[in-house]
DNA sequence: CTCTAAAATGACCCCGGGGTCAACTTTATT
DNA sequence: AATAAAGTTGACCCCGGGGTCATTTTAGAG
């Protein structure tokens, strides 16, 4: 299959339920029930998107989430890189070992055609877009295809 | 991370280890020991492929293996059906459930732009492209990068 | 008919991602 | 200090993909 992380996709939604400004604290409990992720879950894509310094928890009474930056200064890639890690896209697409620039398989060099054009669209992408689209009222079901 | 199956690597490289002209047998033992697959496991892959239509297996004394047609009427995206199956890009880049063409997610309408394009490179590359590949000194290995 | 070289088959193991649970730690409030 | 509300941590389970093994089936040759 070709496609990001489960938990990739859990990060964008999370980071995507907090406030844009990065300046209230919002309850991991009440994100968990929005964006249908599974709480306990949670805290596990939690402490990656914090290693990456993407997130802020706050602990204690009234504490919670908030953004580290602004929503528009987080872009898709940064989520991607936070939780699939920075070689998600290091293979070209037929992942053969041995494969690389310098030994190029097939289909490589169309890989590296297209590799970067996802990279820019992942990278213009940022937090708040995935913002307008979720208040849009889209909602994470099990059965949405 | 981004790619296709490593089984489906593997039915590529078995394919393109086969007589381009589907006419010779050549023993599975062989083809295992050049593509660098664990002998066991390439049956697995075999199967797949003769399901697909893909690959005929001949067996008993001078037996083997050849392609059901001629390697340049086979696509990579004939190999990608027939090992990851016909769903291998249903789901957009980030997979959310619930994101489809009615509803779709913010990386959606890129994604449907870039999919076909993936999809029509790996129909227009047929198996003797990756023959002249392999042919040409290429050799799987564990650390190619 | 039997021996033997080949492929095919089914059971099994291993590991990492996804998911769950129960404890723990922190901190504002009283 | 005690408490309650929050996030955090580590251990654990489940499942599918990748990989291995022993066995069975097939078919040519003597």
């Amino acid at each position: 299959m070709v496609s990001l992380s489960r938990s990739t996709a859990y990060g964008v939604l999370v980071l995507a339920a907090l406030d844009p400004q990065g300046q209230e604290y919002r309850a991991a409990a009440d994100v968990s029930a929005e964006a249908n992720i599974p709480r306990p879950y949670l805290s596990k894509i939690l402490a990656r998107l914090q290693e990456a310094g993407l997130l802020e928890g706050k602990r204690g009474r009234d504490g919670g989430l908030r953004l580290a930056r602004e929503a528009h200064r987080i872009s898709l890639l940064d989520v991607v890189h936070a939780i699939d890690g920075e070689d998600w896209a290091d293979q070209c697409l037929l992942g053969l070992p041995g494969c690389s620039g310098s030994c190029p398989c097939p289909v490589h060099a169309f890989w590296s055609g297209i590799k970067p054009r996802i990279e820019e669209v992942l990278q213009t992408t940022s937090i708040d877009r995935v913002r307008d689209f979720t208040d849009a009222g889209w909602k994470m079901t099990a059965s949405g295809d």
